[in-house]
DNA sequence: AGTCATAATAAGTTTAATTTATCGTGTTCA
DNA sequence: TGAACACGATAAATTAAACTTATTATGACT
């Protein structure tokens, strides 16, 4: 069984006889008739009823054509695959995103994106501080965006947006506290993420205080919520919370809310496939 | 791009090399990799990476495999089809049942019957009256299931079970009306399935009373419930409501009980498929 | 280094698909 | 009703493809 013999089934019954078939396949009719006995050889069966002047789908035909028209469709979804290679879109292509990057708009931005390129696998990252820098010069992801850079020589930097992060603990254990000035700070836990780079700094850590340590951004907004300690969110992830009084934010010498730049980064030293291209070009577009 | 080309490139994935899968294809080393040549040129892209020693799938190649595996998987339901067909298993059977003969044991056999012959349609069609054995006549079913046979000269007619059919109606109803003997009943509305067939009798069809005729028997059972009128209903049907005493039986010279033969028939000049023997079979061997 | 296993390539062969030409049959329309 | 037309089956010839044998190159194993 061939899937051009399937092929030639389908058109027959789209169009109604064997001739019809023939010209829209490109071959004569004898190619056609050929093709169907073949088929019907090897099926066993009949599957037109050549009785009737228009050839007519047996019942036996009709089993087949309903159980082979998956896989037409899925030949079809093969060859507009094969049109995506030939046009040289990557199959696969990997975007970091800081986690304090995220918001709604840009997660739907992504996944228009990756809509709109349906033989691309656009593989997500969320990270954290030095991770997205080190899984672009790694290629591990084409395309980063991230306010950690720290070997831009290697790197197109292209800055595309600003994000506030600010100091905040919760009302109640501030309260509790007594919080006056910096010093005060020491004694609570400052929630922190660590970095998977041992070499990678953190951001905003207070010297001297004690620190909790995460492996990654998921709890961080929760624990300091819950009131076990105090860290740095960023502003649009926490604007609610802050009308509602429920966080307070930190302003003393050290401590208080910074805008942090985030860039987009993409390797120097690596060929671009037209998806990442127009990854890249729409991601700028798109925070402008 | 040929189905042969996909297999060939799947068995390569699954066995890891060229020359196995040449094994296990019953063809020789050069014919996989001419193969495996070809369609990369018209995917206009490597699917292999031969610069290890073992070939191992480029990023097209993985992301061709993940599309093409569900062309395999159809492939072989078709194969299954081929040979479903030259065992001469139909693709298409039918079975009238007699509404009376409904109930959720033989239904599950159904279910059962259906499910272990995939490649034949079960077409069930629920049926009163002389619409079985029409169906039957009329070849439009294959094997029927009805107590209602008018011309048997022309069937195979095996017994299988009773049906016991009970005038009832709601207790509400009868204190109302006072229903004392036969007569009564002439008063109130009898409740019968209309028979399509403009010859065909009806059941247990007292004369000279008021009737509503129905059309099928979707509703019979909640209009009598509700006590609209009086009529009969299978006791298999009835049982629990009978318990509770929502209906009572109407026990009277014409109008009691009456058991219903129930037959399996088939039309004598009607060339039979092994899946509608099966199905003929299994249904004497269900209810013995 | 030498042997074994794997895959690419080339040339020749076989098989399968396709075409041209022809025939019979059913349809259409004057 | 019969002539022109359309459709599909068949046969023979042609073309294209797939496959095989033989050979070479390269990596792996000992």
């Amino acid at each position: 069984m061939t899937f051009d013999q399937i092929l030639v089934f389908h058109k027959i019954v789209e169009l109604g006889s064997f001739k019809s078939a023939a010209a829209e396949l490109n071959k004569t009719q004898p190619a056609i008739s050929f093709s169907i006995k073949k088929l019907e050889e090897e099926m066993g069966v009949e599957l037109f009823d050549r009785s009737l002047y228009r050839p007519t789908m047996t019942s036996h035909g009709r089993a087949f054509y309903e159980r082979s028209s998956a896989i037409i469709i899925s030949m079809k979804d093969l060859e507009n695959l094969s049109k995506s290679f030939l046009q040289k879109e990557e199959p696969e292509i990997g975007f970091s995103l800081d986690g304090i990057c995220l918001n709604p708009k840009l997660l739907k931005f992504v996944k228009s994106f990756s809509d709109r390129h349906p033989f691309t696998k656009l593989n997500l990252c969320i990270d954290t501080l030095s991770e997205t820098e080190r899984r672009v010069f790694s290629k591990e992801c084409e395309i980063g965006m991230t306010h950690f850079i720290k070997e831009p020589q290697f790197l197109d930097v292209f800055p595309v947006d600003k994000v506030t992060m600010v100091p905040v603990m919760n009302k109640e254990l501030l309260k509790e506290k007594k919080v006056k000035d910096q010093s005060d700070l020491l004694l609570i836990d400052q929630i922190v993420i660590g970095d998977k780079n041992p070499q990678g700094a953190s951001f905003g850590l207070l010297e001297g205080g004690k620190k909790w340590r995460l492996l990654d951004n998921n709890f961080k907004k929760e624990i300091i919520f819950a009131g076990l300690g105090w860290g740095h969110l960023p502003l649009h992830n926490i604007e609610k919370e802050l009308k509602e009084k429920k966080l307070v934010i930190l302003e003393f010498e050290d401590i208080h809310p910074k805008d942090l730049q985030v860039n987009l980064i993409r390797h120097k030293k690596h060929q671009f496939g037209p998806v990442a291209k127009t990854l890249w070009d729409e991601l700028i577009a798109f925070h402008q």
